[in-house]
DNA sequence: GCCGTTTTCGGCCCGACTGTTTTCAGTCG
């Protein structure tokens, strides 16, 4: 049994329990041990005290121990007999709590999502005590929603809703200030709902014309502080909630709208112990009373004796503790960036020729790009022959002529496939002539965990092959990740100097910010950040994989691109020179 | 069920909105 089939048993008791009208700090209890676990960097079945784990006590550590040795769990057993299997499903409705799906089972026999539409549209509900007949409406709207659109949207379409919005709320005049919060602020690679903090002395209306602006297409909510609606942008559809505040509020609201719920419960427990009560609308002295706003999410640090923690590192993931004893890394910024080492052009299935490539990355003040097209077996993107190579290399030289003294350096490369044998595409005499070889799985993602890991580590073992692109191919929204050993691909890095790509593509961000962090921490490697670009618009992408790093903890010196590029040549040079000898 | 530099009992982060009520429970973030 791994961490994530035995937290996951632990969230099924949850639920289960939190239906059965349990009460909510021992469903709660569970839940904090399945995240516990899935944070856990240990494999719970090597762990000699399961106590060790926060919020794991007597009790859950017996809970874990049945399932580590029997892979189920009793209790649960017995209360999926004693209650229709599908019943958990309802939790998703939005709406629609454990409470109210408690009643609905208790009172009317529902057991499942067919029988709540049957109640409903039979006007059952309403009779219930505590339910009426907007209740039942509601819950009819919530079953309609529960297929109409996906639950979350990539982080790239978010921000196109997000600005599109951001702007317009700006320009309304009794707006002061108006920020992004919520994930979307920290940058997350996945965005369940948009979150909007805004001051103004006129709340009312402002929630006005936000809720009549031309994108919104249905009102949620509608207070005076709170407005949900969901909106519509060039087909994405997504809820948005926007906080309307006072200036003074504003540095508090923003913080605590920013999340992550965990972060928040950790900040809330420090105060706490320092006699201060931690609120959306400020910090209050436990003991005198007196709350104190903040002009900035600085002083509100400041104030709980913190440095700054930057939105993406507020994740519960150490930055309380390593904040705490002044110990935050200094973060990567996109100007740190040099260059950019993976992208397609004409002579595969890109969009833009070699020189507008290099015109554009030099636009974007970049030192170097490496030109990495497809391989000769991935016909269907076009993969180049050896003899198209050899074509491309004179047309790289060319452009290297045509720009010299430009301060853009173009380096010959390739995207290679790694074959379903895990051979390579290219023999040796051929990668010896290229700057830079990036190795990539693109098809046969059905193999065995042993044979897609052999595929990889065979290619890191070559000493041409510098870089591994997208190592888990897993595509956001899409397709998990193939079956792979990741610790083994961190291990076999390290000793053969091959560099693990972080594929920037919103749609890929692969290695994603906790894989990253982990290979800094325990393996002492550093990442490339590349766009993967098909087109001079995808150098733009970039900023999603800066996003990403830094996410996962990563400095200026724990990425490849931030070298000049006489030190990336050299360090390029090395793993030959070191493979070689 | 977990947890303790006031604690081994009595809390558990905190507040808005909605729909149901006539003072509050449920849901959500």
């Amino acid at each position: 049994m791994n961490n994530k089939q035995v937290a996951g048993i632990l969230h099924t008791y949850g639920d289960y329990l939190e239906i059965s009208g349990e009460n909510a700090f021992r469903v709660g209890a569970y839940r904090k041990a399945a995240r516990a676990i899935e944070n856990s960097r240990q494999a719970v079945a090597d762990l000699e005290d399961l106590t060790s784990l926060p919020g794991v006590g007597k009790g859950t550590a017996t809970v874990i121990a049945e399932i580590l040795s029997t892979g189920k769990l009793l209790a649960l057993e017995e209360l999926k007999e004693a209650l229709p299997p599908e019943l958990p499903k309802l939790l998703n409705v939005p709406g629609l709590g454990p409470k109210s799906i408690y009643t609905l089972h208790k009172e009317l026999g529902v057991r499942n999502l067919q029988d709540l539409r049957d109640v409903a549209e039979g006007q059952k509900i309403r009779g219930l005590s505590g339910f009426g007949p907007k209740k039942e409406q509601k819950i009819l709207e919530g079953l309609e929603q529960l297929h109409a659109r996906p639950e979350r949207i990539l982080l790239h379409e978010a921000d196109l809703v997000a600005y599109r919005l951001l702007s317009q709320i700006q320009d309304m005049q009794e707006v002061k200030r108006v920020q992004l919060a919520g994930s979307i602020r920290r940058r997350k690679e996945t965005i369940k709902d948009i979150d909007f903090v805004l001051s103004t002395l006129d709340p009312i209306t402002v929630a006005k014309q936000i809720v009549s602006l031309p994108e919104v297409q249905e009102v949620v909510n509608h207070g005076d502080t709170k407005v949900s609606i969901i909106v519509k942008v060039e087909e994405i559809v997504v809820s948005c909630d926007v906080r309307l505040v006072t200036e003074e509020q504003f540095a508090s609201a923003l913080h605590h709208f920013t999340g992550s719920k965990d972060h928040n419960v950790r900040v809330r427990q420090r105060a706490k112990q320092m006699g201060l009560k931690v609120s959306e609308y400020g910090v209050e002295n436990t003991e005198s009373g007196e709350t104190i706003t903040f002009s900035s999410e600085q002083e509100f640090f400041d104030h709980l004796h913190l440095p700054y923690i930057i939105p993406e590192l507020r994740e519960d993931r150490g930055e309380m503790e390593q904040g705490d004893k002044a110990n935050l890394p200094d973060l990567i910024e996109q100007h740190d960036y040099c260059g950019d080492l993976h992208m397609h052009t004409l002579y595969s299935d890109g969009a833009n020729s070699i020189l507008e490539m290099a015109l554009a990355a030099k636009e974007r003040g970049y030192e170097y790009i490496a030109i990495t097209d497809h391989s000769r077996s991935l016909q269907v993107a076009s993969g180049l022959s050896i003899k198209e190579l050899e074509e491309q290399w004179k047309e790289i030289e060319d452009v290297n002529r045509q720009l010299k003294g430009e301060g853009i350096t173009v380096l010959k490369g390739t995207e290679m496939d790694i074959l379903p044998d895990g051979t390579l595409d290219f023999p040796d005499e051929v990668l010896r002539e290229l700057d830079i070889v990036i190795a990539a799985i693109h098809i046969n993602f059905r193999q065995s965990e042993e044979v897609m890991t052999r595929r990889i580590l065979n290619a890191m073992e070559n000493p041409y092959v510098n870089i591994i692109a997208h190592p888990t191919g897993r595509k956001l929204l899409q397709r998990d990740s193939y079956p792979v050993n990741l610790e083994k691909l961190f291990q076999t890095a390290k000793e053969t100097g091959t560099i693990l790509e972080l594929n920037a593509n919103p749609h890929r961000l692969d290695l994603n910010d906790e894989q990253l962090k982990r290979m800094k921490e325990e393996y002492g490697l550093m990442t490339a950040i590349n766009t993967d670009a098909h087109s001079i618009e995808g150098l733009g992408m970039l900023p999603y994989g800066i996003a990403t790093a830094r996410r996962g903890w990563l400095r200026k010196e724990d990425v490849l691109n931030t070298l000049t590029l006489t030190e990336l040549k050299k360090l390029l040079g090395s793993k030959r020179a070191k493979m070689n000898k």
